[in-house]
DNA sequence: TTGAAAGCGCTAACAT
DNA sequence: ATGTTAGCGCTTTCAA
């Protein structure tokens, strides 16, 4: 019996109707001040929870929210759903959560659940292993609202959050070349997720802008992990000149690179100069501290909902174009990046 | 037009009733093979998604479970919903989720929003703030299924999932004493939180059972946080016989007090040896690597989530007593608790 | 300012 | 094996 109280009970117990009652609990104008007032003090009294079921199933509009990340242990989305969570309760909507485990059938999955639930829109961050958008073409054609952030694709038109990636890493690279590294090779991630697309490019821009040649051998392809540093350094240090420096695609990636470096006695930084790219919380308490490029997750998040909240309440307007909203990548510098040894 | 198909669209579509639609979309005992599979052909072809909203209307089952976290942004409450929400899909559950901030208000919110969203289940950590615990005796006369886990409270007869505390701590401070470690403090975290009561209580265990005297002056009351690491140990070395080692009630905790050492040139390990609690990522990454004790997060994440569907699938059954599952904790022993010098 | 009545989409008891 | 009917609790015309 956790949940009997109705409208139809507070109705009865004030001697009036359950149109009354709705419409006094949800504040509509032409109800008596006198009749609010005592409606809310019975549905108080009667310790009544307006049935959510009932009203949305009505009314169209559920006020959930589904997000789908792709994994909750990843300090970086939770920081960003910290942030969605936040605004979208001062919204008045919830959020239904959804992990895709970087897979895309998950993935699917859960956009499966959200329009079961009806939820009046979508927030997504795109699974690692997804290279086939169709699903997000299926929602988008249905009309309903829906907004990458982070991990996002341009092609299917639909709006998104994220942080200027390209320029990021364009300052980090930079960050390196006025430190005093020369030979500054990147380990990247997979080239269809946007971010480390554009990540490489602003690597390769940066080195341009400097008049310095790109070394395709300098570019190690990695898929964001641990390992994939620790390979990357194993592949730099395999060729006849290393490189003097290494632009990480992200911290965990860094992380090994910075691992495998100790290991192999390398000084960090002096010899080689490492930067990283997410300002994970363990950055600043490795040693040496993790140079990063922070990503705004939480601003992240809050505009993502806000766009979103926009699309679902004036849906009609905007619809002309796709919106992008770019924030700005801030570079913290720490010791990993350092003065290069003057020697050479 | 999103949403339009309902299973009437279908019915007629086949020249069938709703009733016979519904059935076969859900499987029913007597319904021929035959129906079933036209009707799910027609469902698919149709792009049908069933209204959960009016199901769960009809059914009074929701699927939804609601979970409160402090903060989706401290890494090991995203560990414990990563296993909660892996679980809970497995089951047909989708998770609502509703942050804290560590704040009884928002807490009481959150219990209010799934009220109203007429969740089968709840399950909680509770926040820092909370002292009061009405808002729970209300769901739990509400006859609504709640489970705590981790941040629990066992004098409201609510079902728990929780590491043994004490055992770990008495772990972690045997582990020192076993290294050589002589003199060690403990710097503790909010006593009326039953975690780190229970580990101040494992400490001076461990100490007992080792017939050593518990000297107040080396339990220093922090607030889980860096800053509290940091004062416990401007607190011991401000005493006339500090520490030879410390164990901090979580790893953030220990982690300023390793910085505090360091600063002060304090040789970790050797002079001085560090445990701390939790296993957060970045322990295996510092320098020195930190001791801890793991707390088995998705584990937890999934008992609990087990444990509520318990309670909500069979529910006269299991009502005479409070159940709680206790994780084992496991210690993790790495540099920054290495042999004691062996000096003095 | 309030009431009466219909219906959102689904499920389940009761037929047949 | 399927159809008929009622109704979950709410919101919203339309009418008074």
């Amino acid at each position: 019996m956790p949940y009997k109280i109705t409208i139809a009970d507070i109705a009865r117990e004030l001697n009036t109707t359950p149109a009354t009652v709705s419409r006094a609990l949800s504040n509509h104008p032409g109800i008596s001040d006198k009749t609010k007032k005592s409606v809310h003090e019975a549905a108080s009294q009667l310790n009544y929870k307006r049935n959510r079921m009932a009203s949305s199933l009505r009314s169209g509009k559920t006020h959930l929210i589904g997000v789908i990340i792709p994994s909750a242990e990843i300090n970086f989305f939770g920081s960003v759903v910290h942030g969605i969570e936040s605004v979208a309760n001062l919204h008045g909507y919830n959020v239904l959560l959804y992990q895709s485990n970087e897979n895309r059938e998950y993935e699917e999955k859960g956009l499966e659940s959200f329009l079961s639930a009806r939820v009046d829109g979508i927030l997504v961050s795109i699974a690692k292993d997804t290279i086939d958008y169709s699903h997000f073409r299926e929602i988008k054609k249905r009309g309903v609202p829906i907004v990458f952030f982070d991990r996002t694709n341009d092609d299917i038109g639909i709006d998104s959050v994220v942080i200027d990636d390209y320029k990021g890493a364009f300052l980090a690279t930079e960050h390196l070349l006025s430190k005093g590294y020369k030979r500054i090779a990147h380990i990247s991630g997979p080239q269809h997720l946007k971010n480390f697309y554009d990540r490489l490019r602003g690597y390769m821009g940066a080195l341009q802008a400097n008049k310095i040649k790109v070394e395709p051998s300098l570019i190690y392809h990695g898929n964001i992990s641990i390992e994939s540093g620790r390979e990357g350094v194993h592949h730099f240090w395999a060729l006849p000149d290393p490189p003097d420096a290494i632009f990480a695609t992200e911290d965990f990636t860094a992380l090994g690179a910075i691992s495998e470096l100790k290991e192999r006695k390398i000084k960090i930084p002096g010899e080689v100069g490492v930067i990283g790219f997410a300002n994970e919380l363990f950055g600043k308490h490795i040693t040496p501290s993790l140079s990063t490029v922070d990503q705004q997750t939480i601003q992240m998040g809050k505009s993502a909902l806000n766009l979103l909240v926009d699309l679902i309440e004036k849906k009609e307007i905007n619809r002309q174009r796709q919106q992008k909203i770019v924030l700005e990548p801030l570079l913290i510098g720490r010791d990993s990046s350092e003065k290069a040894a003057k020697i050479k």
